[in-house]
DNA sequence: AATTAATTTGAAATATTTTAAAAACTGCAC
DNA sequence: GTGCAGTTTTTAAAATATTTCAAATTAATT
């Protein structure tokens, strides 16, 4: 499921591009205003942004640059019609294309599509705010980043990646060591000590998702 | 230079874009009609795709899906005014983005750009004052020249333009070096040694951004 | 309370990266 | 061709970081 980010100072756009994108099942966070529409970003992942870019606190092109600086996120403005002297700027700004209100709800699935088709997919899992990005190698909680070891890495991507289920101590060893590993099913509690502390220490709840299944092993429950 | 593919089927047009971007420097091939078109992109490597969607012959629609068939080269329409239904169609059936005739320069160059942008690494990236410019071939810090061996120039290239993305060793020389190449692993660290040696004596705080991942490979953090 | 399993702890064993220096190679001028 | 200067690759050591493992502690189950 993709997630987009709604930018816009009515609260009556939000609601209505929303509910455009609702029947396509994209997961759309709504941003009032740009401040909150920048928060976001830093603090999430986001496939695709769309920005309206004629807001009164602060203008559309400011907003445009920031995001641009802080990720490669896809971004569409949403303007008014018959402004093409905007547009040209905002391409150059880094945006990637537009649209103008009015708009019809087909339009803008077709120029979202179009553009996350070419974005590069990446592999990644994301658990109320907990992202896990296998390309970065990556581990992070808001946009602080945990520094984790290879084994910790995998073990939680593992787990991540296939909520509710439980994997033993020997599956774990054979899952993330490799077949046939000499490795002591002890071994998994130390790795699993050590990450919990270090996701613990940036405040993201772990004991919540994390779960020791008592005699049996470890599983990662969806909330 | 990057390379275009016009096709229409309109000797007029043809001129009228080639003449359009010439200042740009653009690498123009101009094809009459979708037969003649479909013949380029079978034989050679195009970076973008200029495609009138009204053309007797074969309809810009099968044009547009063939391409798509064949390669991945971004396309923008080109099309009469005021047909949003044909638009979304075309939008469905891969191309990337469109235009409308009659247009205009800065626009057409601006929504190229911002297509080349995404779909190909560019030839420079700045970080911070850091910048690697492919055409000159120079990493320059504040003015000062970095004197990097080539090995050294596409490494610290590749990894700048997809900053975030680890690159495993392995990966690194079927990139740098070339597919298939015997080198060895630990050969890649030397070069980065002396790189980051290179750079660290211009004053570039290398070690912010440049960074090992233990166990994987190197990466390049966006700050 | 007895039993069993999980967690913590720290130190030893392993693995990876960095450093440094030597060897092999390359393109170019003579 | 030969020799040179610079580049690339290889190699081996030192420096770092991770992984393992076993003993001590804590927690859950019966």
């Amino acid at each position: 499921m993709k997630k987009v980010l709604l930018i816009d100072d009515e609260e009556r756009m939000l609601e209505l591009l929303a509910l455009y994108l609702k029947p396509y099942h994209y997961d759309c966070r709504k941003a009032l205003g740009p401040k909150e529409g920048l928060q976001y970003i830093e603090e999430e992942r986001f496939d695709i942004v769309l920005l309206d870019i004629m807001m009164p606190d602060m203008d559309g092109w400011s907003v445009c640059r920031e995001i641009c600086q802080h990720s490669d996120v896809p971004i569409i403005m949403v303007t008014a019609r018959e402004q093409k002297a905007d547009i040209v700027k905002g391409l150059r700004l880094g945006a990637d294309d537009y649209i103008t209100k009015p708009f019809n709800e087909e339009e803008l699935v077709a120029r979202m599509n179009a553009l996350l088709r070419r974005a590069k997919p990446g592999n990644h899992v994301e658990m109320d705010g907990l992202l896990w990005d296998r390309d970065r190698f990556e581990l992070s909680y808001k946009n602080q980043y945990i520094k984790l070891t290879p084994k910790e890495f995998s073990l939680i991507g593992l787990l991540m990646q296939n909520p509710g289920r439980v994997y033993s101590r020997n599956q774990l060893i054979d899952l993330v060591w490799g077949m046939y590993s000499e490795t002591e099913g002890r071994t998994v509690d130390s790795h699993v000590r050590n990450m919990r502390e270090k996701i613990r220490e940036v405040g993201f709840p772990i004991d919540d998702y994390f779960h020791t299944v008592w005699g049996v092993g470890y599983k990662w429950i969806r909330k």
